[in-house]
DNA sequence: CCTTGACCTTCCAATCGTGGGAAGGTTTAT
DNA sequence: ATAAACCTTCCCACGATTGGAAGGTCAAGG
């Protein structure tokens, strides 16, 4: 089976079992004289599996565990428990964190008159200053933001922001065929 | 102020002041004789204005639109709102992702014993065959069913992952006196 | 004055998972 | 024979961010 019909067998792109393979993920397969990369069912098997890992929200590394102990008959089901759950624990983590983000923004937009007048919650959260309380001077670049406009927000420093694991609040996909 | 000082005072890093610079966020500043950026006030109020939208899960995209509402004093609340709004049905939709994953996981991890037996129903998910659920358990590549299952599944990618807001690239990228 | 260290500058690379595409070879069907 | 539909490798792009190298500048202390 060459690598279009291991694609669509299993429903990773030829262009992501190339990638698995060169970063280690799945081994190299046989070729054919010309070069062509030959899959077995067995293959096509462990490309599924990928797939669903991946549809489940595993990262690479996290699969690659995964594959290793899906071949080691002998493991403890407790490796695999342990993996999934701290995966939950991040998923959670994750979905939490754009919840809050959610939750905030909404709130401002449901103070938000939207209409045609130009004051605006959303607008005036963003553009305040940290010192706003106590003094509130100059404010604005051109002219727009108002001091008075607090929603309840408790911004602090901490920007823990989204590190290797994190976020990433988007993932592009440049909208072609879906 | 120069560009420690500003990335101080707004919590933007220096090197995303500079990133932001670089892609036309944020215009070019005043630089003193020896070519040190020099940040007014008004500038490093801008910079929290990013860093606010930034929290709040914004796209360098979207926190362009906002910035420009900003300084259009007689823009209608409605525009920001409509932004805001688009924003949250989007971070929802990233979150209930999450939550969903989570949770399709959180089930099969607590149908799992987590001992030392090697069964488990996380990884007989993962390996399943299409069309085999029942009685269809092999679990090891080793011995990979030929389940007799050549169901095609015409998703070729079920699942939309995570996609963009919609809002047009636009890409005025690298200096470009654009 | 000179050195030192902290800062600044630009440029280049890497991350992560994925897709796009070019240049060239192979297979298959007409 | 020829064209379409594959395959191969290699490079680039994305988003947002960080890291680092090579080199210039500034403020302090000796």
């Amino acid at each position: 089976m060459n690598i279009g019909k291991a694609a669509e067998a299993s429903g990773v792109s030829a262009k992501m079992i190339r990638y698995y393979e060169s970063i280690g993920l799945i081994p190299e397969v046989s070729r054919t004289e010309a070069g062509y990369r030959d899959y077995s069912d067995k293959d096509v098997h462990r490309l599924r599996f990928i797939r669903r890992a991946r549809d489940l929200g595993f990262s690479v590394d996290q699969m690659a565990e995964l594959l290793a102990l899906w071949q080691d008959r002998g493991r403890a089901s407790a490796d695999v428990k342990r993996i999934a759950l701290e995966h939950v624990a991040e998923l959670e983590r994750k979905a939490r964190e754009l919840m809050e983000m959610s939750q905030t923004l909404a709130h401002l937009a449901g103070n938000c008159h939207g209409d045609d007048r130009p004051d605006c919650p959303i607008i005036n959260v963003l553009s305040e200053q940290d010192g706003c309380e106590d003094g509130c001077k100059d404010r604005e670049p051109d002219a727009a933001g108002h001091c008075g406009g607090k929603a309840d927000q408790s911004h602090e420093h901490a920007q823990p922001r989204f590190g290797k694991t994190g976020i990433e609040p988007d993932r592009k996909r440049r909208h072609g065929s879906d």
